[in-house]
DNA sequence: CCAACTCAAGCCTGTACATC
DNA sequence: GATGTACAGGCTTGAGTTGG
């Protein structure tokens, strides 16, 4: 009988003995459980078992327990198959070894069948060494130069004491063993062997491996490939635009890497995601080739002239995009182009330096930027030809050689009608710098990583980059342009959806509740993007903005701006009950009696013919097919949004209801993530009583300070008074 | 709860061969 | 001869799964 301790990582060492036993029953006896074993020899079973007892209490320790007719030991560890001699079972008084039992010293070996043979070679008898015997090999394998033979040797008298042989190693052999097994665990083979088996072990992510003359390696997720092409058909079929982003980066090993990212264009904020990579020993145009090559294979829709390949302007990756795929456009980041410009050691910059000085440097990198910028291809040409007059017949002729065609296809005028125009930056590659940064960040050892290393890495960035966009899609994270997290770290060009108009600023503005009317001083407080709150009073002022037309005072020209909903002090909210011409007691709007260019209820009786939220865009009424239209026009649309529309859908009976509901779905109600579904169903049904059922009151959303409608001339409201 | 099963990892042996 | 490596191949172990 004896005690095991259990191991605490729930390692059952202590089970093991060298011999196979087949479990036969087990019950609990009072607060014991008992697990009952029978001894199998050649697959037949021997009378000869094994208990083991564990108490629920005190989990940390096994109870053992044998008995039976010992003669049956046998079958111990080692080639025991038919034919072969059984070798001998050890009985020694070694606790932790359950089969060295003292009781086998008692037992008799008078039958043959169970007789004991020593080792062939060793004369001694057979005895398997404890688990923990082997763990302490191998970590003194691992964590030392020692050799085996001396690993074996200090095995050995470390246990001096303790002359069990199963707290000893075996022999040597055994040690050569566990070393072997170690190196066959812990090798790293050669990389080029490794990555070889990644053709094999993920298929079809290595789409091109070429060893000679150059290494080239080129890598895509296939699901990442599949995903790309379906996204590819939707946005061709739309003729819109995809913009990939390509870049080489340096310094992760001794090789380049250059990437393939997309902007992605279903999810809000754009995020960059990593649609291919390749590893290459050289930086040439055919290197670069094989890539757009394979890639191009997999992805035919690449070459569409609505794809847009932004890249920093190097010839040899120019020149690989020219070929194939040749109908993509090539957009140059406009740093890259300053810098082959002006600045660059061993390109113009130095020339411009050494031909006309600093300053002169300086101006024309000044001019250059200037031409860039122009907002019309006219205004280009002109303005280049003011700037002729002025610059040295040698620098012109440099820019019209090297130049001149690069700033026609990116300047600010061509990007702008892409859709790519950045008023910051003009066009940069900083999304595929960030990309190359985030794979660098995965791989631990940056400088002499190896080629599968990188190659993992981008695998599983590009699997992490699916599951995310999976999750986006699904709407079980919120993007808000931080997807993948890792990419848009490091310098990442930042989602601006700031918009560019007046009138857009002025939207969003509201749409976040960066406008607020403070009841108290009969002030708005607004608070931009930057700096500082302002508190605006607004008087008997008038806004000039030539836009926007009041109802019923067409061509006026002249707009007051007015709180749309006025709190009471006491912060409730009003109610919305008609009131009169007269009245100034809530309500909204029109409760100032000096308020002369107010449309008057009447007014705005005759005047509302169309009934919207200033801040979204109106969509024409639903129907199955204006609902894929929706959708296919508005890519930004999440899941949630279309659950939200199915449930619209379900309701959609009337057409003013229509619009109204199919308002909730556009990637605007993304805006305030605090109030998500500011248009509440609530105040749709009740906006439906009172476009439809003329009901008189509607109140709105717990918390809403502000309700915004635009009115249109000609729309009717019957019976209603806002 | 348990028997029967699968599976991968681990362990072990024999043989041949290389190096010191 | 001692030491060490490489390879093929078989058995056991331990963890997990499945179905009754």
């Amino acid at each position: 009988v004896y005690v095991y301790q259990v191991d605490k990582t729930g390692a059952m060492y202590w089970r093991a003995d060298g011999k196979s036993w087949k479990s036969i029953r087990s019950k609990n006896v009072g607060k014991l459980k008992l697990r009952l074993f029978q001894l199998l020899s050649n697959g037949s079973s021997v009378q000869f078992f094994r208990s083991e007892y564990t108490v629920d209490e005190n989990p940390g320790y096994v109870l053992g327990f044998y008995n039976g007719d010992f003669r049956a030991r046998r079958l111990l560890h080692g080639d025991s198959s038919p034919g072969k001699t059984p070798v001998k079972a050890f009985i020694s008084k070694d606790p932790e070894t359950p089969q060295s039992q003292g009781k086998g010293k008692d037992v008799q070996d008078d039958d043959d069948d169970y007789e004991d043979v020593d080792d062939d070679r060793t004369g001694f008898p057979f005895v398997t060494s404890h688990k923990s015997v082997k763990k302490n090999l191998s970590e003194t394998l691992q964590s030392t130069t020692m050799k085996p033979t001396a690993v074996y040797r200090q095995a050995t008298m470390a246990t001096f004491d303790d002359i069990s042989p199963s707290s000893q190693p075996r022999n040597i052999r055994q040690v050569y063993n566990i070393a072997s097994e170690i190196k066959r665990k812990t090798s790293v083979r050669d990389d080029m062997y490794e990555l070889f088996c990644m053709t094999r072990e993920y298929e079809k992510f290595v789409l091109n491996f070429q060893l000679a003359s150059k290494v080239n390696v080129v890598v895509a997720h296939p699901a990442m490939v599949a995903h790309t092409n379906d996204l590819l058909e939707i946005f061709s079929t739309k003729n819109e635009y995809v913009v990939f982003h390509y870049d080489t980066t340096y310094g992760v090993g001794g090789f380049y890497l250059s990437l393939m990212s997309m902007r992605y264009p279903l999810l809000e904020g754009n995020p960059i995601i990593v649609i291919g990579s390749c590893m290459h020993e050289a930086s040439d145009t055919s290197s670069h080739s094989q890539m757009f090559q394979s890639l191009c294979q997999e992805l035919p829709l690449l070459n569409s002239d609505t794809t847009i390949i932004r890249t920093d302007r190097e010839a040899a990756i120019s020149g690989a995009i020219r070929l194939n795929p040749p109908d993509a456009q090539s957009r140059y980041c406009w740093n890259h182009l300053r810098d082959y410009g002006v600045r660059r050691a061993g390109e113009i910059g130095p020339w411009a330096q050494k031909h006309f000085g600093v300053e002169a440097a300086h101006n024309y990198r000044a001019d250059f930027f200037q031409l860039l910028s122009c907002e019309t291809e006219d205004e280009y040409v002109l303005m280049l030809e003011d700037f002729r007059e002025t610059w040295d017949p040698q620098f012109q002729d440099y820019y019209n050689t090297y130049i001149n065609t690069d700033v026609i296809n990116s300047g600010r005028w061509a990007i702008q009608k892409l859709g790519i125009y950045n008023p910051d930056s003009g066009i940069t590659n900083n999304a595929a710098e960030s990309a190359n940064f985030s794979v660098k960040q995965g791989i631990k050892c940056r400088i002499n990583s190896r080629l599968y290393q990188v190659g993992l890495s981008v695998y599983y960035l590009q699997a992490f980059n699916l599951m995310e966009i999976t999750r986006g899609l699904t709407g079980h994270v919120v993007i808000d342009g931080k997807i993948p997290e890792d990419v848009s770290r490091g310098n990442a060009e930042k989602p601006r959806p700031v918009p560019t108009t007046t009138l857009g600023i002025a939207k969003m503005l509201v749409m976040k509740r960066r406008i607020e009317f403070a009841p108290a001083s009969g002030t708005f407080v607004v608070r931009g993007l930057f700096g500082p709150a302002h508190n605006v009073h607004l008087g008997n002022q008038t806004c000039t903005c030539a836009r926007v037309k009041r109802a019923g005072k067409k061509g006026s020209g002249r707009v007051r701006v007015e709180p749309s909903l006025a709190l009471s002090r006491q912060g409730k909210i009003p109610d919305l009950t008609p009131s009169s011409p007269t009245s100034s007691t809530g309500g909204l709007a029109c409760q100032n009696s000096s308020d002369q260019d107010v449309a008057s209820p009447t007014q705005a009786e005759s005047a509302i013919k169309k009934l919207r939220y200033i801040a979204l865009d109106l969509i024409p009424p639903i129907s199955q097919t204006n609902v894929e239209s929706t959708i296919l026009s508005n890519p930004k649309i999440t899941f949630g949004d279309l659950k939200s529309l199915a449930i619209q859908l379900k309701r959609a009976e009337c057409g003013v209801l229509n619009k109204l509901q199919l308002h909730c779905v556009g990637p605007s109600i993304k805006y305030d993530e605090d109030h998500p579904g500011w248009l509440t169903d609530a105040v749709i049904d009740d906006f439906h009583h009172l476009c439809v059922n003329s009901a008189k009151t509607v109140s709105l959303p717990s918390g809403s300070t502000h309700c915004f409608l635009e009115l249109e001339d000609g729309a009717t409201l019957p019976n209603t008074t806002l």
